[in-house]
DNA sequence: CTAGGGTTAG
């Protein structure tokens, strides 16, 4: 490395050579090849070349290998700017913010000088690693070196600012400016409204001298912050023209304010949709309760959507497949993120886990659970449940011990399947010591779900009394959860007395629940007690409110169908009372006898 | 070589 600039300039067949790595690094696709290439740049003594080095540096961080992108850069004895700012680059684009922002501390001492490239990106680290002081001070910096008015910095500083809830200083920085282009308009609205100020957004929005349809979008979506679709409708209607992002901020907004027809209608006028579209109406049935048209809408997406699922859209379906119990399309979703290799993705690993426990096919949960190669508090608190809620109490407790010995810390959740169990198993003790640890042991706080928790425990291990007094003991106002506990413990053990005491409180909480009503009146009707029954069915009829009726569903050829009791809706009813029939005979010719005390009596 | 707006799990 003598003359390096000369050679550069004045040799074409070494222009040549660094043009050939150049392209052979921007199609390298394996760190195997990677490792071949730079063998051959090694050899040509390539390595810290002003072009081929970023070049090397930037496959590296497409390939996520940073660490050895470091080793490389930190042997070259003058990296140019360039050079740090693909080092730069390649951190921001692996998430490793906070070694962006250690690094530019070298810089200073550097030969190299940061440019306008430079300081937007070490600002975002910045602010994404929550480096605020750093930040200011790169700020500073950046000032100093004559790049206040460039909007690409100022942008990143507004952001920066507003991020850390200093939106005066974001002002400060829009207002030094002197041309501000569209974009720095965007920043500083967006800035308002991240921090809870969406009527400064608007009083810039309408001050400013352009505007597109990034910042409409901006705008319309802090009015869906704030849940107020009417505005954001407003908007949405007057705005010139409309995206596929904007129409889809308009689905989420709706979806999320539970108005179906609504996001419906979006979706179905959006003249574009891309997976984001398809993910908000999948996504939008599942947070509305709509889990067969959850998977409807999945199966038309594969069908007609000409977009490729993501691990989003799996997530929507698994948990839509969970509270259906539909198993058959859950195992197709799990072979098709195995297919595209969901296995770096914890929400998908998560929510199969949660799909198989909750579909009953536990041991698959615990399989998924177990391949994880990474596992989190959700990981270990879906599995925890899975077990406890399955009836497998002891599985439940000993891998919460596993838990604790792999080092991860249980929290609110994690104990109430803990307790759960407890309550399966009928360890009040137990139940007790658990209750006592999460304060003692994990500074956990008992939330009202613990205490019901607890009802529960002493309530159907028949400790009524006991379990009246923990309830009168409690430190925060029973609600209606905690009285339902103890009301459906009473009637296990049939104790009138507490349970007029639990429904009377249950007609305080929620007056319009007729459930409440039906069961203590079940606890009446088990103690032959008909004229009490038939003062409850008065009083729940002076409610004006009817108990719906449960109804069941059961996944069957690739569909999800439900049925209630009695139900005669099905096309094909008479063939499946017919082997209904056919079925109780034959368990009554095994010696059954059916239970029929709760059926067809209840009010 | 740079900037502003999207969805997910217990």
């Amino acid at each position: 490395m003598v003359e390096p600039l000369t050679k550069v300039v004045l040799n074409p067949v070494q222009r040549i050579i660094e043009e050939k790595f150049i392209s052979l690094l921007r199609s390298c696709k394996s760190c195997e090849r990677l490792y071949q290439i730079q063998a051959q740049i090694v050899t040509h003594g390539l390595q810290h070349n002003d072009f081929v080095a970023p070049s090397f540096i930037a496959t590296c961080s497409r390939l996520g290998r940073m660490q050895h992108a470091r080793k490389l850069f930190d042997q070259i004895p003058e990296p140019n700017t360039a050079t740090w700012n693909v080092m730069f680059r390649g951190y921001s684009q692996n998430e490793l913010h906070r070694d962006a922002v250690v690094l530019f501390g070298k810089l200073n001492r550097a030969v190299a000088m940061p440019n306008c490239f430079t300081f937007p990106m070490i600002i975002k680290s910045c602010a994404k690693s929550k480096g605020f002081v750093e930040g200011e001070e790169v700020h500073c910096c950046a000032a100093k070196r004559g790049f206040k008015l460039n909007s690409f910095v100022a942008t990143s500083l507004i952001d920066m600012y507003s991020m850390k809830g200093c939106i005066e200083d974001a002002y400060k920085v829009f207002g030094e400016m002197r041309d501000r282009n569209v974009v720095v308009w965007t920043a500083i609205i967006n800035g308002y409204i991240s921090c809870g100020d969406v009527a400064s957004g608007r009083r810039l929005f309408d001050l400013a001298p352009e505007r597109d349809v990034v910042m409409w979008s901006v705008l319309i979506s802090g009015y869906i912050e704030m849940k107020n679709m009417v505005v954001a409708r407003e908007l949405f209607d007057k705005m010139p023209n409309r995206d596929t992002m904007s129409w889809n901020a308009m689905l989420n907004g709706y979806a999320a304010n539970r108005d179906v027809e609504l996001f419906e209608k979006m979706f179905d006028e959006m003249p574009e949709r891309n997976v984001y579209s398809w993910n908000g109406l999948i996504g939008g049935y599942v947070k509305n309760d709509l889990f067969s048209a959850a998977l409807e809408s999945f199966k038309r997406m594969l069908v007609e959507g000409h977009v490729v699922p993501n691990d989003f859209t799996l997530v929507a379906v698994l948990s839509a497949c969970s509270r259906l119990g539909a198993l058959d399309m859950g195992k197709w979703v799990h072979v098709y993120a195995e297919s595209i290799g969901y296995k770096g993705n914890l929400f998908v690993g998560n929510a199969l886990i949660d799909m198989y426990a909750k579909c009953g096919v536990i041991e698959n949960a615990v399989a998924v659970f177990n391949c994880l190669d990474r596992k989190d508090i959700i990981s270990w608190n879906t599995i925890v449940n899975g077990l406890a809620i399955h009836g497998h109490a002891p599985d439940a407790l000993s891998m919460f011990d596993r838990m604790k010995s792999e080092g991860e810390e249980p929290d609110g959740v994690t104990f109430v399947g803990i307790l759960f169990a407890c309550t399966h198993m009928g360890l009040v003790k137990d139940g007790f010591l658990y209750f006592k640890s999460m304060v003692d042991d994990y500074s956990t706080v008992p939330q009202i779900e613990h205490y019901g928790c607890m009802v529960d425990l002493l309530g159907r291990a028949g400790l009524l009394d006991k379990a009246l007094s923990f309830i009168r003991n409690m430190p925060m106002e029973p609600d209606a959860v905690i009285w339902a506990a103890l009301l459906g413990a009473c009637r296990i053990y049939k104790n009138v007395e507490i349970a007029e005491l639990a429904l009377q409180r249950l007609i305080e909480l929620e007056p319009k629940n007729p459930a409440n009503f039906v069961m203590l009146s079940n606890i009446y009707k088990d103690l032959g007690k008909w004229e009490d029954v038939a003062r409850l069915k008065v009083a729940m009829r002076d409610t004006g409110f009817r108990k719906l009726p449960g109804c069941s569903v059961i996944e069957c050829n690739d569909s999800v169908v439900e049925f209630y009791s009695l139900d005669e809706r099905h096309s094909e009813t008479e063939s499946i009372y017919r082997v209904l029939k056919g079925l109780t005979v034959l368990l009554r010719s095994h010696g059954y006898v059916p239970n029929l005390t709760d059926v067809a009596q209840g009010i």
